[in-house]
DNA sequence: TTGTAGGCGTTATCAA
DNA sequence: TTGATAACGCCTACAA
């Protein structure tokens, strides 16, 4: 293996001179430049990133931690953030987790291994950051989750309301006349956020004079079309004569709909569908599903401002909501609208 | 930040020792061992990989190096992946890289790092390896792109007949008595994959007594909903009364049949589409897409098993062919035969 | 402008 | 069973 030891014998020079034309780090000659870049060049030299990052103790880098590698709407996320980082000279390191790793703890390794100036947590769990986030000294910014509750003061949140979100997605079933309505969300013990839209299913319903019947309407899934599909036959099983569902996720509805129509069922004709998240799926589906917006360009952008003001200003935490769009789709029946 | 110094001092053992507990290695008495981890639990240490790895030179660690983000097929062939290494004792190390990045670049960098004993490519470009795979020294398995034409005697590959799967998709076009054929693909001049498929296209053509126009059939796209919407928009205008459309991924495909349906066609009724790879999307659209399946859990399987075979038992390079499957669906109508 | 030398946190070799 | 100590490859005062 060759190092930077090898440059600096092969090329005369000595080994700080090669570190610092490795680094473009300035008081060089071009002599020493050139032949230098030559002779990285010929041995087709790659300095040790591991040496490099267990030495160097301030990198401009901001990490990102993404739980949850297949969740379209964080992909939309993450390209918009490096579209952003791109433009300025910090260098952004992303790390992806699984839907049940601790992200906290990640985020402490991340830390010690690259020493970045501020992170961004695309997803996370309450319980984690409760347990261990005290040590992570940096300022970060929970997206795509509120933290306001969480009283941390290096933790900025911005995110959808997701409490209403959900709201206005069951309203907009009952304002198409929908009361059968059937709800597929995540495990609300578990998963913060399919709490939260689960408290705006129900204010949705008390809002229309009905309560939330969790046993009869509300079946529980993970966020993927197959889940999707069989939890939607599940629920059709219990609730027969449901005329409308509000699935938590875009995945989770196309997986419904695929079920629906199995059944013999037309969407929207016999049974409505609305989703969650308003990714480019949603768009490109048939039918265009209905589905509540989060502008991923927007939670994008202020994350990134609200970082940068912590690190450089060093601003104060800001809980952030981002308004969400309906989009009204394809994939709801208005009731007694029929010509 | 607690390194394995202060847990030294902290529990009266010497540096080694931690080090031995840390590392689970024998010879250290029971009761160092609790008082360390002890010690270990209170100060929340965690190990610097970078030291680590800096100083590690053999690590039990196979790289996956993954083009293409957000590639569902990819996404589907790790996840089996994981699960495979997850059996062994051996550590997974994933690294995605974007479309355009050079993957033999990044795998290199990664040897110099992890010392991993065998490296995984999941898409590649022949181009790059061309060029500088020479460099790489430990047993490879190209995955989704046959090698057999790079002769590296630490290469081996695993792939589906692209080729033939194309020809394939087409003939069921024509089979299903269309003539009018457009084709949506890459750039087949920079993705070796959209090459492949072109081939197969144009020998399908060329057994139906018919040649294939580019200028007037083939349309220029990335993998994407909107590349695929906006690549059918182009190809509809040039080529208005075609009956059939081949879009060299599922992707496309869908963003193919929204940008029909916009301008009033029916699919499979005035215009049918086939797409390529079988991902789980396909089978939950609207209509069921017909597709190429690639059965992405035996190249999972088969790449795991010749990169062992390379590396535990000194094998040499295979280079395997994966049979596909063409998937029916409902987007493509037989002509003539509407009853 | 260039070079010397010390240290980043860890593992591993060798004595004790 | 333990503990010094020398690396691993790189960066960076500090000296020249």
């Amino acid at each position: 293996m060759v190092t930077i030891k090898d440059i600096a014998r092969e090329s005369g020079y000595s080994i700080s001179t090669v570190s610092r034309v490795l680094n473009h780090k300035g008081d060089v000659s071009g002599d020493a430049r050139k032949k230098i870049e030559e002779v990285v060049e010929q041995f087709h030299f790659v300095p040790n990133n591991n040496a490099k990052h267990l030495k160097q103790n301030n990198s401009k880098t901001i990490g990102v931690l993404v739980k949850g590698i297949s969740n379209m709407l964080f992909a939309s996320i993450v390209e918009e953030i490096q579209r952003i980082i791109a433009k300025t000279d910090y260098t952004l390191v992303v790390s992806y987790l699984d839907e049940d790793e601790d992200e906290v703890e990640q985020a402490i390794v991340l830390c010690r291994e690259r020493k970045p100036l501020g992170l961004l947590f695309l997803g996370g769990t309450p319980e984690y950051f409760k347990k261990e986030f005290a040590r992570v000294g940096i300022p970060c910014v929970l997206v795509t989750n509120l933290a306001d509750q969480l009283d941390f003061d290096n933790l900025s949140s911005v995110a959808t309301d997701d409490v209403e979100g959900a709201h206005c997605a069951v309203d907009a079933l009952f304002d198409a006349g929908h009361r059968k309505i059937g709800i597929l969300g995540g495990n609300i013990q578990k998963s913060y956020t399919s709490y939260l839209r689960f408290c705006g299913c129900k204010e949705s319903f008390f809002a229309h004079g009905m309560e939330l019947d969790v046993e009869h309407c509300y079946e529980k899934i993970h966020f993927s079309f197959g889940s999707g599909y069989r939890g939607m036959n599940r629920l059709i099983g219990k609730f027969p004569d449901l005329t409308a569902v509000f699935a938590m996720s875009d995945v989770t509805a196309i997986g419904a709909v695929r079920a629906l129509r199995d059944r013999g069922y037309q969407v929207p004709q016999d049974v409505s569908v609305i989703g969650f998240d308003g990714t480019a799926l949603a768009e490109y589906y048939n039918p265009k599903l209905a589905t509540v917006r989060q502008q991923y360009e927007t939670l994008a952008t202020r994350s990134i401002e609200i970082l940068f003001g912590q690190i450089e200003l060093k601003k104060q935490p800001i809980h952030e909501v981002i308004p969400f769009e309906l989009v009204g789709g394809e994939s709801v029946r208005v009731i007694g609208a029929d010509e």
